[in-house]
DNA sequence: TTGAAAGCGCTAACAG
DNA sequence: CTGTTAGCGCTTTCAA
């Protein structure tokens, strides 16, 4: 079957392309008459023609397409989404383009970090990027003048918006909690800390809320390997083998807590009893954890919808630098124990 | 920045687009002296040239884009990657992508079910679709000529390539397995049951192990809602209220299963003590759980990489249309009780 | 209110 | 081995 072209449907209607384009573009400052966009709505009916969006692009500079670069967890891993945290983020992302009819182009970094390609290639009108440390490829993006939104990142910069939320304070927050209800020695788990990384920001803030209560910093309660359910069982098990001193652990992401209680509870200990646990994220495993994660609730949700706005309005020609830092507050469950 | 087109590539080279264009795509039957290639690698280089695949696909009518289509879960609702399953399943098939430089172009479906708008739209080389029922928007996406992938699907098609798994011989191990350990009372617990869809097939085997076995299907012991941890916590309260004769339950999708747990436990009951419980797809979580869950594997990563290829084989010309159902097997873990 | 025509950046005959 | 040229399907001046 042949593809119907405008030419096509201008054919058909007996007008010229450029009549054609006007009336589906509904293009301002181009008044046609009824009668003829009339026939020529008909046509497009009739010949069932649907603009091909490339050729459009190509003409227009314009392609209503959102680059998300989403990094691997680990590199060379294939499940990036199997992290729920990105699921329910892309979720989000995608709910909100597609309100505004956006499509997204979906993307792993390239092996060489270049983010720029993706970019230049498809000739997005903007591009989301998460998680991203300082890079080359960051750097090149700038040369594009294309809007470009920053989601947890550190990275600061003139141009790219930014959306995030302050892991500091999160961090703060949890450690202050397990403070209240009577911990002093409180484990951190997490992943490995990059410079101006997430974690390094949620770890800061777990010495902030130490160093307020007075509580003194013990290196040897830091646990450090990969965001992951297996590391967070293994360390269970390491907690114990060092004697489980820690009352409590601030768990950095919530599948590290939910780790951390299935290695506690096949060594037939118990949470909160034998430990207590705050995560961070709230993602919808949380609540299906059992027991149910206390952990530090950020909206991802709003994380995405805030993404895709700032691309929205950055196309549309609101040239400012966009920032937002979305709130968090603690989501008591049943993962602490007051002591 | 201006971007830098192939002609400024071949003014630079001192050489036409043509030969620019040859040496970039390497176009088959096309010897280029080396000390031209070398001249225009160079300039390309220099100017750092990116090609606009958006022109590229206008001119040669392949975008090496693949359209993805995942289903709502749940209608108006954003967040359809949270069900794990799509998770696993999209990672897959952006890693398999990649590989192949593919881009992804992701869409969640368009509120009038219409999957050829986005391929028409987007030119897109192949579309793969997870989860359609027979509809008319499917009947569409004929007219095109590009290859379709329908991934866990019972719609038959002398055209559409398919990949899935035999979930009525999956509904049947897991109830077969139930008997096996004893049990004869089992829930069967899913969402809505559609014509010709996945849960119907699991349905059916589990009607068909009950057969095997002589043992009376109950309709009382069939609990339909839909497929979210909510509804099954709310499925075990309802299962308590009715007197918890079952003492076990199919769930049939792992998310069920630990709703189930988490619904029970909230009760005071435990699993396997009080209900033994088997879900399918083995999602990540599925061994998160607690117990772990006894689970239907299927391997999720398999299915994705398998319709990507399949779009590729059919764009390189294989006309075939192409079936591939994956194995399944049953992995045991920890919450299902012998009698 | 409409149309002619010049591109957008690239590919692919075809010719030389 | 390299260049000319005609599109791909659409938008957008500019003129009528």
């Amino acid at each position: 079957m042949k593809r119907v072209s405008i030419k096509d449907v201008a054919k058909e209607a007996g007008v010229s392309v450029a009549t054609v384009s006007y009336v589906i573009n509904n293009t301002p400052n181009q008044s046609i008459s009824d009668e003829t966009s009339l026939r020529i709505r008909k046509a497009v009916t009739k010949l069932n023609y649907i603009p091909n969006l490339n050729a459009r692009s190509l003409a227009s500079r314009k392609t209503n397409l959102i680059g998300v670069v989403i990094p691997q967890t680990e590199p060379g891993k294939e499940f990036m989404f199997s992290n729920p945290f990105y699921g329910d983020l892309l979720s989000s992302i995608e709910y909100t383009a597609r309100q505004h009819s956006y499509h997204l182009l979906l993307s792993g970094p390239e092996p060489n970090q270049s983010y720029i390609n993706i970019a230049r290639n498809r000739s997005v009108d903007g591009i989301i990027i998460v998680g991203a440390y300082p890079t080359k490829g960051l750097d090149e993006l700038r040369q594009l003048d294309i809007p470009v939104v920053l989601v947890d990142t550190y990275v600061k910069d003139p141009v790219y918006h930014t959306v995030g939320i302050d892991d500091r304070l999160g961090g703060k927050m949890a450690t202050a909690y397990l403070i209240e209800k009577g911990h002093s020695k409180i484990a951190f788990v997490s992943g490995q800390i990059e410079e101006q990384g997430v974690m390094q920001k949620r770890f800061q803030g777990y010495r902030d809320a130490l160093e307020d209560a007075g509580i003194p910093f013990h290196q040897d309660f830091v646990y450090l390997g990969n965001i992951s359910f297996e590391y967070a069982q293994a360390t269970a098990d390491e907690m114990l083998r060092r004697g489980r001193i820690e009352t409590a652990a601030f768990a950095s992401a919530d599948i590290l807590g939910m780790g951390l209680i299935k290695g506690l509870r096949r060594q037939g200990f118990h949470v909160p009893e034998d430990l207590s646990i705050v995560g961070f994220d709230d993602v919808s495993l949380a609540q299906m954890a059992d027991p149910s994660l206390t952990t530090v609730r950020q909206d991802i949700s709003a994380k995405g919808k805030t993404a895709v706005q700032f691309i929205l309005d950055a196309v549309s020609g609101n040239i400012e630098k966009q920032e937002k830092i979305l709130p968090i507050h603690i989501v008591e469950r049943e993962s602490v124990k007051n002591l």
